[in-house]
DNA sequence: AATGATAACAACCGCCTGTGT
DNA sequence: TACACAGGCGGTTGTTATCAT
């Protein structure tokens, strides 16, 4: 196991690891600002780091970079990850492309740490979504969960082709309710949708214990 | 006040993919 | 077409801070 002391040292051979000093991180900052991103290796030996190109890159996007937001998550942004999460899974950088100022690592810390001790309650989740799906089948109704996936889908597929004129009435209605924003790092033409206020006014649509009861109720 | 448990955060590792030659 | 390399991504680990007992 490796620790701070020999994480604090410089490597006799090779890159030094650990944590960046304030002095590594003025370096890359003002190397980065003069030079812009990319190549790197290049940056590492230039700015006069002895870091490794990926370290550099690291701290640069998930700590340096400018734009990102420090603190807690806001509970709408929990939503925006509970949501991307059921429909992507563990693609962290895709999902934090929906969360300016966050980034991947942060998301999939902020998953880790507070869905790895709720695994247990997801069984439970998962018998209670078949219940809501069984109930709305016997009703003769759209199953609502499958049909919120669905809609939520099309809009931010829309969105991000930019094809927001062939979404149906209801995906525009839905949209519309979705505050929109560009992404920072995102190129010029394309409109990265952001749910932060109402995360889902269209989630009333659907029990809040569905919704969060599951993955959020520690009780269970 | 001391100690253990847990959460939050930072950073590294290994693999995969895209790109240039 | 094949290879090498850089960059990106997801998984994992380690450290620190905070809270509960």
């Amino acid at each position: 196991m490796q620790t701070m002391m020999a994480w604090g040292m410089p490597e006799q051979q090779g890159w030094r690891k650990g944590p960046w000093t304030p002095e590594e991180d003025k370096l890359l900052s003002d190397y980065v600002s003069l030079h812009g991103e990319g190549r790197w290796s290049s940056v590492a030996r230039s700015a006069g780091l002895n870091r490794s190109g990926k370290s550099c890159r690291l701290r640069w996007v998930n700590y340096l970079r400018p734009g990102l937001k420090r603190g807690q998550l806001t509970p709408q942004e929990e939503g925006i990850i509970i949501e991307l999460h059921a429909l992507w899974g563990n693609k962290w950088s895709t999902i934090a492309r929906y969360l300016p100022g966050r980034t991947d690592n942060e998301i999939k810390n902020y998953w880790r740490t507070h869905f790895k001790k709720k695994e247990k309650s997801s069984r439970k989740h998962e018998q209670r979504k078949q219940q809501i799906r069984q109930r709305e089948e016997q009703q003769g109704e759209q199953p609502v969960l499958e049909h919120h996936d669905h809609m939520i889908r099309s809009v931010l597929f829309h969105a991000e082709t930019g094809n927001t004129e062939k979404m149906t009435a209801e995906a525009q209605e839905i949209r519309q309710q979705m505050v929109f924003s560009t992404h920072p790092t995102n190129s010029e033409n394309h409109c990265f949708p952001v749910v932060y206020q109402d995360v889902a006014p269209w989630s009333d649509t659907v029990a809040d214990d569905v919704l969060w009861g599951g993955l959020w109720d520690l009780d269970d």
